[in-house]
DNA sequence: TGTACATCAGTGAACGCGCGTTCACTGATGTAC
DNA sequence: TGTACATCAGTGAACGCGCGTTCACTGATGTAC
């Protein structure tokens, strides 16, 4: 890597941990240039501005997250095997465990990201992440809506969002919500342990009756 | 009212539209004291700093809430009637219902309210509001197990936890959500029927296979 | 009833601070002849 | 190979601005005698 993208690299890094720890307003570019090791001006000679780098951050992380996701939508696509919802659903597996392996607690802080995009109300971030990435959602619901054609796709919307929220929610909050199952109920449960968990539930509400 | 009291209702009333339009941090004095039609000293002079009336919009919202959500489980609990968690569910309704007639589109500024208190990590607000509200939420939860008694304690945990996801997320949005539901099916959904729908996929999660 | 004083509910202006951004500058590397 | 110039990747310091908070002050209302 050359010296800048090694630079621009750092930025991020530091940017997307502070940024879901924070938010956005609340994470200063003094906190985030302290934390990479590299001068206050470079954000801007880089990013050039901190609205740009927000949205730097958030590329980068969508464009792994959903590469890998279509990868799956498609191989799913080509197979053989009836789609399930299930099926589909466990398409997320990988793409998130993915995210994990490349950051420490990627998984919660690409949610916390996610969950503040969507938390916005004048829904910038929201719009520009589904005009970019739009297309991976709707192979998404496609593939939901082959698992279970008899829901009308107004009810694959609104099922969508429900099982958005308790996705978002949940891993955002992944580390205390962890914590608080060990203390209260002893029991260690991983990421990958409570994504096997959510998936029945979601998939169960996917097929309830109208 | 005391002129007194009237004063500190309108600095609440400003500001909890704009905390959920912005959030905290994104929201400025100047801009709660404009909208309220105060001065800007008379924050400090009613509530002491911004973090006391971050605090003070919280209880009052939850303080509202908590106390029917309450009187409706009590009720629940001398009834007769076997409960299910359809019914412990839609003991929500009414609470919810109410919020939002005191004050418009109540339950999405409550619900990006309660959204920000749980996506802050070091989670001051979240304790807060469990220490503060939490029998409430027992009660509540000793409802779920007596509706579903066979789901260990932990069980009943992560999945209130994936029901909390949806509600917030769905309802917080939902102004949003219903825009993007009537342009792109032609279906208006009002909050009362978002609700309704929202029930049966939160109840059959509750009732999947682990 | 009248006067003196106290309390209440603000008010206007200023304070210092941290913020994102800008800008003139620098030292290393690359390119042309 | 040597020299002159250009580009690159920053850097250090300062800029003006908006922020939460403070403080001396005010005018209305209440209380005591």
């Amino acid at each position: 890597m050359s010296k800048k993208q090694e630079t621009k690299a750092r930025i991020l890094d530091a940017a997307q941990v502070l940024f879901a720890e924070r938010g956005f307003a609340e994470t200063s570019l003094r906190a985030i240039t302290t934390r990479a090791n590299v001068n206050l001006a470079s954000v801007n000679y880089h990013f050039g501005s901190k609205k740009s780098l927000i949205q730097a951050v958030f590329d980068r992380f969508l464009a792994d997250f959903t590469k890998e996701l279509s990868r799956e939508l498609r191989l799913m696509d080509a197979s053989s095997e009836p789609v399930t919802i299930e099926l589909v659903l466990e398409g997320l597996i990988e793409p998130l465990i993915t995210i994990n392996k490349q950051q420490a607690n990627g998984i919660s802080i690409f949610m916390r990201l996610l969950g503040r995009a969507y938390a916005e109300t004048q829904g910038h971030l929201r719009r520009y992440v589904t005009e970019r990435y739009g297309h991976v959602l709707e192979q998404f619901t496609a593939q939901l809506q082959k698992a279970y054609p008899s829901l009308d796709m107004s009810q694959v919307f609104w099922r969508l969002h429900f099982m958005l929220g308790s996705l978002i929610f949940t891993l955002a909050g992944s580390e205390a919500l962890r914590e608080i199952s060990e203390s209260d109920f002893g029991q260690k449960v991983s990421i990958e342990e409570l994504i096997h968990q959510i998936i029945p539930f979601l998939a169960a509400g996917m097929r309830a009756e109208a």
